[in-house]
DNA sequence: TATTGTTATACTCTATAACTATA
DNA sequence: TATAGTTATAGAGTATAACAATA
């Protein structure tokens, strides 16, 4: 699959003419970030700290972490499934899953049964109260954060960034 | 500032052809991922999870994480600043950026100097050695890990992507 | 013998309070 | 009194080994 191309448009302005004597490394006030501000590995760490952390707060009324969020949405996708095909589908070590699984079930937002088939593994599925909790921080993600987000970059932009990010989580 | 604007071409393949009879939530085999694939925080987080398990690897003859590298190329362009000016800079804690700067120093990389101006602060420099490997650092970077990520996205994607990725973190 | 969920554990990151020495 | 560097500490997140129940 490939990206959406892209049409560059705002080069870095042009050095911003020197006003008096040349300046030196810094003003003493703002460090110089040098190579750092082409780094793609940092952008995209910091981006990604700031993203979650609107997330946390647009989503707060209903009190889940992205994580969370991630975790509830598989489940309303595939019930019926296990812990150990929801854990791997989102990258979370199996024995890490437990405890998260532990604190989305102690909140009646989802629940473990075990399964008639193979009663080793345990079937998972959202409650009432999980999916209607769902449903709300959809909407608050997608009014509050994802609106928010589409409105910075332009909705175009927004979908050839996503374009981007997943090419590399998945060909990089 | 605003980011380079982008020109959508590839929208996802229509509906492939429903071979037999509509299947079902999933094949048994993949899980949906629903409305996780259009979560610009979750392919936030699985891109720098890639990238930067990439940068270890590409760094790996130097021996230097992402945080590591970042500190060192900020101190070689920005000598003589204080702990606290550099760890601000770069979003870290004062208080876990003194074990950070430990491991650095005592490899030789960095060193800490009293100031004499105001004695209770110390001044970073890098040694000649932490010079010497940040150089091998940045051609490590270039060539295997940057260069990289340029050919599977194209250079002037990768350029757009670091704009909006720098938009996000000053920006949202 | 292999797999599922689990426990225990450890290591990294991140975050806060409080100390010391200077200012 | 405020600030720089530091210590101690606690909490997430992530990683591995090993166990009981089941296949």
């Amino acid at each position: 699959m490939t990206v959406p191309k892209v049409t560059p448009i705002a080069k870095p302005p042009r050095a911003a003419r020197k006003e008096t004597l040349a300046e030196p490394a810094s003003v003493a006030g703002e460090l110089m970030m040098g190579e750092l501000a082409q780094l793609l590995g940092y952008a995209l760490k910091r981006a990604q700290l700031r993203v979650f952390e609107d997330f946390l707060q647009c989503v707060a009324p209903v009190q889940l972490t992205p994580a969370q969020f991630s975790v509830l949405l598989l489940l309303d996708n595939n019930p019926g499934r296990n812990q150990t095909e929801i854990a791997a589908t989102l990258g979370i070590l199996r024995p890490n899953f437990v405890a998260m699984l532990d604190a989305l079930e102690s909140r009646g937002l989802c629940q473990r049964t075990r399964s008639s088939n193979d009663r080793r593994s345990h079937i998972l599925m959202l409650t009432d109260h999980g999916r209607a909790t769902l449903m709300r921080a959809k909407k608050l993600v997608a009014t509050r954060h994802e609106a928010r987000l589409s409105e910075l970059l332009g909705e175009d932009n927004r979908v050839a960034l996503l374009a981007m990010l997943a090419k590399i989580a998945r060909e990089f």
